[in-house]
DNA sequence: TGTAATTCCTATTAAATCGATAGGAATAAT
DNA sequence: ATTATTCCTATCGATTTAATAGGAATTACA
């Protein structure tokens, strides 16, 4: 399942695309707006601004606002940042590749064949998919 | 990420399926060669024993076998059984359908319109899958 | 210049989930 | 009888997740 943090986070980018101004939008009213703990969008906001979705003001009339056009924002990238990897296992992962402990040949790895079908599905969702698009 | 016992359960089905023949396989030959703790193998061979998909044999000589036939095992119901709901967030499951307690409006979410896509590929490739087809 | 409003940052906590383990009861083969 | 297996319930430890706390830094503006 989906983490809050992801699902928060995805409102969030959705709320700020859908006001158009740039005008920085604050924490409080996003969290009031969509329901969600203002401390715990407080830390997710950070997160996006750190991995380069928002810009941020500080202080009075400070708030969040986009760096990129909602059409330039991929989920690909909105997902890995706040979910992590798209693929459910780690040795399909294509950016956070890892060997399963277990499984000493991936070739003759049922687990593996039905996962890859599942990453490539799930990607080819995301990535067809931009912040302007869910916010429609 | 997928469950440690959706992975162990698949490999467990794979393995029976693989051996072709109808006779009990033992859990502690599965976990061997899968590399598998034996207890934790147990309570999951138990689960898709209980949700009809192994048949078992008690005592000497006992073990799981296949109630269907591989090419009747849909990835479908294999996932539901041991992962739970295939939909990442439960406003968008067909099976395990909840409301979520922060969205007001399912239709303006865009959460859910993202989220009923990857649903739909998800179920696209766990349909088109089965026992046999992964075991190949 | 001071005050209020905001983001920034780090640390902590509470609850839930996951993976694994324990131990013995029931059953079947030999 | 003895041995080998599944069956069942309970529990534990570690990890992750969601949320909270508290104050520092910054900015607007009266």
């Amino acid at each position: 399942m989906l983490s809050k943090k992801t699902k928060y986070g995805l409102k969030a980018l959705t709320y700020i695309a859908r006001k158009g101004d740039n005008e920085p939008v604050q924490i409080g009213e996003i969290a009031k707006n969509e329901h969600i703990s203002q401390k715990f969008l407080e830390s997710i906001l950070l997160t996006l601004r750190k991995s380069g979705f928002l810009g941020s003001k500080k202080g009075k009339h400070g708030g969040y606002y986009l760096i990129k056009k909602p059409s330039e924002i991929l989920m690909t990238d909105v997902m890995r940042v706040l979910e992590g990897p798209i693929a459910l296992v780690s040795c399909v992962s294509l950016n956070f590749y890892e060997k399963c402990d277990d499984c000493p040949d991936e070739a003759s790895c049922s687990v593996h064949k039905l996962m890859i079908q599942v990453r490539d599905s799930t990607l080819n969702v995301f990535r067809h998919n931009t912040l302007e698009d869910i916010s429609k």
